[in-house]
RNA sequence: GCGAAAGUAGCUCAAUUGGUAGAGCUCCAGCCUUCCAAGCUGGAGGUUGCGGGUUCGAGACCCGUCUUUCGCUCCA
């Protein structure tokens, strides 16, 4: 099979078991939007909380929030999002490359302002005692030039200031500014893209505010920095971590829950002394590479891959990618971000944040060296590694999603052999008990063949089997997802087993 | 966003040059069944993505639109 079937069947079964479905998929879809279904949301719960449990539980030096997805406008201001996700943006159709029209014109009022300036060096050169300002208005190539430039220009501060994309069209096509490398004038409509969602606060709309979905969790860390460090009593250095949605309206957004325009990430800031950043850096990609190879999917899906061109803010990145069937792909980011942020919310702000070292007796901005997990894209790379179409030893297939025993959304199955005989209100006595500390999964339906390979297909780690014997010897039969194999055990010892296995 | 392809039941797919929308699996109710998906009976489920057009007649042809997939592009 190849890797492009692999994942259509993946996408398939996501939505056959009820792991994901495509959002408001009777309207036809909403445009990569996915909704998590009943399996897909114990799934995903199990994975956040294993996140949290390694990085606030076993961390003392690391708490954890839960910031407002609405924040205050000038938060965006301040961390460069409204500045960096806001462009008219044009194509050409026969480059296919796209700039910014607001770009375009400045090139194109730039040239012009260029021509003239030749021009007069020209005449400076040939007369004495030359005047500039007669020449101007004299020189009738020269008046077009700078009429034409004016009326350019007039027209592109206007169509800016009254945020008028067709005016910004109609000077393109006016002025025929070509794309650069093609030379043709073939464009699309000039768009604003706003990577940005926004929306308003007040219900009086013309009282209302426009504020921004967060596009990243990372800013209601900065925000808190001072609250949290105050009343938690942490000293440098330490972490606050976030599990939250964020929203980017991405102007391609493809390839399943791998990148959506809304998403969920699980962030750490981790606050140091400046001057140590690169030592944690380097500590945090080693910690993150380790959770990550500790869910056993195999440690040579996973790299790092060191960015070369960095951001505004960091002095240092590095993803962790995961081999997804569509190839190496990003699962999660570590940033050494400086103290860009602090500062910047500072400024903004005007609000002292710094911290005090009660050591040195000094006060500094601390570093800031950030590990951010996709959620959505660690979900996807964990089904996409634990879906399997095994060939038996009968020849028959099954298909089986070998997920970490942990995350499964089922821990365990209870089965009854038969659907009579006093069976299945033995099997639902055991079930009312195990279901008290586990997700556990209850059938009666069909032979125990086929209900074996329903719960393998959701990656239950765990069928108990209740037969004839249990009703005299009160024992079960435990089988293994990954193996088949079953154990004889006593009702008494079921939660020992699977406790043992399921770490 | 550009280019290409596709969209029929929950899933996989049929439906002769335009002529009554079907099958298997799944699902549900039973029967049968003593451990790895295939037995029996009955049942549910579709304005063929949506909207228009051509035609006596459209799942099929034309236009638009939405969604999906692939390639490009984009991804501070």
């Amino acid at each position: 099979m190849n890797q492009d079937n692999l994942f259509k069947n993946i996408v398939s079964h996501c939505k056959e078991y009820g792991f994901i479905f495509p959002s408001s998929e009777i309207y036809d879809g909403l445009n990569a939007v996915y909704d998590y279904g009943q399996l897909g949301v114990i799934l995903k719960n199990n994975i956040k909380a294993r996140w949290w449990k390694s990085m606030v539980q076993l961390h003392e030096n690391i708490v954890g929030i839960d910031s407002a997805i609405f924040m205050h406008p000038k938060i965006w201001e301040a961390s460069g999002h409204v500045g960096a996700f806001n462009d008219p943006l044009i194509d050409n159709k026969d480059s296919k490359k796209r700039y910014r029209a607001d770009v375009l014109i400045e090139d194109y009022i730039a040239k012009i302002e260029n021509k003239i300036t030749a021009e007069v060096d020209k005449a400076k050169n040939k007369f004495e005692n030359f005047d500039e300002a007669l020449f101007l208005s004299t020189n009738a190539k020269i008046r077009e030039l700078v009429q034409n430039k004016e009326t350019v220009f007039n027209r592109f501060k206007l169509a800016l200031d009254s945020n008028d994309l067709a005016a910004l069209n109609s000077i393109i096509e006016d002025a025929a500014i070509v794309c650069p490398i093609s030379g043709t004038r073939n464009w699309t409509e000039v768009r604003q893209f706003n990577l940005m969602f926004n929306t308003s606060m007040g219900s009086v709309s013309d009282e209302a505010n426009v504020l921004y979905l967060r596009p990243e969790t990372a800013q209601g860390i900065f925000v808190n920095f001072l609250n949290v460090q105050k009343t938690s009593r942490q000293k440098i250095p330490f972490g606050i971590a976030q599990i939250g949605k964020a929203f980017r309206n991405e102007i391609v957004a493809r390839q399943f829950i791998f990148r959506m325009r809304e998403f969920e990430q699980m962030e750490m800031q981790f606050f140091i002394k400046p001057g140590t950043e690169l030592t944690w850096f380097e500590h945090w990609k080693k910690e993150r590479l380790n959770w990550h190879q500790s869910l056993g999917l195999g440690n040579e899906k996973y790299r790092y891959h060191n960015h070369t061109k960095l951001a505004h803010y960091a002095n240092a990145a590095c993803d962790i990618e995961f081999q997804f069937p569509f190839g190496f792909k990003e699962i999660e980011g570590i940033h050494s971000r400086t103290d860009f942020d602090l500062k910047q919310h500072a400024q903004y702000s005007g609000k002292k944040i710094q911290y005090f070292d009660p050591e040195t007796q000094e006060s500094y901005t601390p570093y800031v060296v950030e590990t951010s997990v996709g959620l959505d894209r660690l979900f996807l790379s964990i089904l996409s590694a634990a879906y399997k179409e095994e060939t038996l030893e009968n020849k028959e297939t099954r298909t089986i999603l070998s997920l970490p025993f942990a995350l499964a959304p089922y821990a365990v199955a209870i089965l009854p052999l038969v659907k009579k005989e006093g069976l299945p209100e033995k099997a639902k006595s055991i079930f009312n008990e195990l279901k008290q500390n586990y997700m556990v999964a209850y059938d009666e339906k069909d032979t125990i063949g086929k209900r074996y390979r329903r719960q393998d297909a959701i990656g239950t780690p765990f069928c108990i089997a209740i037969d004839f014997q249990t009703l005299e010897d009160n024992t079960v039969t435990i089988r293994n997802r990954d193996t088949m194999l079953q154990d004889r055990i006593l009702i008494n010892s079921i939660e020992d087993y699977i406790k043992q296995l399921i770490k």
